[in-house]
RNA sequence: GCCUCUGUAGCUCAGUUGGUAGAGCAGAGGACUGAAAAUCCUCGUGUCGUUGGUUCGAUUCCGACCGGAGGCA
């Protein structure tokens, strides 16, 4: 079976994706999907670094200002938009170029990891936690070791909320996640991705640049989206939005501003760091690092691996 | 000028009745399949301000000096 071409360009926040993701999608005439868990909400813009339309440079943009805050958001929901995205753009004759920072997102979209299980269950999980209030979170961690004795191995038991997840698949399905895992990856996947991914050779670059673009958030106006963020109901998903509950002790009257935006630094930061954890053990991405190599020789590159992964196809 | 307090990890501080030291935060590394911008795990050698003295042995006691804070003139 012939795969489906998708192009990936991953990195940390602040690494540059958007302006090359733009570049590469003008040469080759691809359009962009993002892969961001928070750039799908309309609302938060500025905290979340859209791109703007004078950076979209006329490519169109997928996936970004679709939902609205108080609606929540998951892998399970990415994967589906995306896959209808892709027949889209496959049937105008394109290439879909993935831009974002959502490492499991990407992820699960190109090993085609199967959702379909309903495995998700609010009623189940309001149960779960009551369990958790009245015997505590180390008794639903023996519950796990009873029931999926591999996950209660790879899951810390503090880790609360994925103990809680393997347990809510266990009594949705009666399958537990170690078989459901299994089941999920059981497919081919269709497609075929060509990662790009973009970082700093010094870690000390990156932080120095992701500092400043908060700078630059507030002087674009993040303190009135966040304003307006509270003002309004919200979902969990986009409640954790880095930039935004970060503010609430300001607003609160309970923290400075100064201090508030050092936290925002300081969890933005913290974020890269985990988003290159997730990426570095993709030995598929073929890295680019800005602080050793010309923009544009980072850029000629990337063209040709994509003109060669093209070709491949056919 | 005098008096008091203080100087220990990047920061805030414990502590050692004299046997070369440990928390929190910061930071680093890692995990990750329906909240993932989330959640979780692991990691602490530092001239104990400098310099003399007492002592088998001083970061700990004593002195001097240097830096910081406060008080009195």
């Amino acid at each position: 079976m012939k795969k489906i071409p998708l192009i990936a360009v991953v990195g940390p926040t602040a690494s540059g994706k958007t302006k090359l993701a733009v570049d590469i999608a003008k040469e080759f005439d691809f359009e962009i999907i993002s892969f961001d868990s928070m750039q799908v909400y309309k609302e938060i813009g500025i905290s979340t670094a859209k791109p703007t339309v004078d950076e979209m440079q006329g490519i169109p943009h997928h996936l970004i200002d679709c939902l609205s805050v108080d609606e929540s958001f998951s892998v399970a929901d990415f994967c589906s938009l995306a896959s209808q995205k892709v027949k889209e753009i496959e049937n105008k004759g394109k290439t879909p170029l993935f831009v974002g920072g959502t490492g499991l997102y990407i992820d699960s979209f190109v090993n085609n990891v199967d959702f379909s299980s309903p495995n998700k269950n609010d009623e189940i999980r309001e149960k779960i936690d009551k369990i958790e209030q009245e015997k505590g979170s180390d008794y639903l961690y023996e519950l796990l070791k009873e029931v999926d004795f591999k996950a209660a191995q790879t899951v810390h038991k503090n880790n609360v909320k994925r103990v809680k997840r393997a347990l809510e698949i266990f009594y949705c399905t009666g399958i537990n996640k170690t078989e459901q895992d299994k089941i999920a990856i059981e497919n081919e996947s269709p497609y075929k991705c060509l990662y790009l991914g973009l970082n700093f050779k010094l870690r000390e670059n990156l932080y120095n640049r992701i500092n400043l673009r908060v700078q630059k958030m507030l002087e674009n106006g993040l303190l009135e989206e966040a304003k307006n963020f509270f003002e309004n109901k919200n979902s969990k998903t986009s409640a954790q939005a880095i930039g935004i509950k970060e503010l609430k002790p300001y607003f609160d009257g309970e923290k400075s501003l100064d201090e508030c935006v050092e936290k925002i630094k300081q969890e933005s930061r913290r974020y890269a760091k985990r988003q290159i954890t997730w990426f570095k053990r993709n030995d598929k991405i073929n890295w680019f690092y800005p602080d050793e190599q010309d923009y544009d020789i980072i850029k000629q590159e990337c063209f040709k691996l994509i003109s060669n992964f093209l070709k491949e196809e056919y």
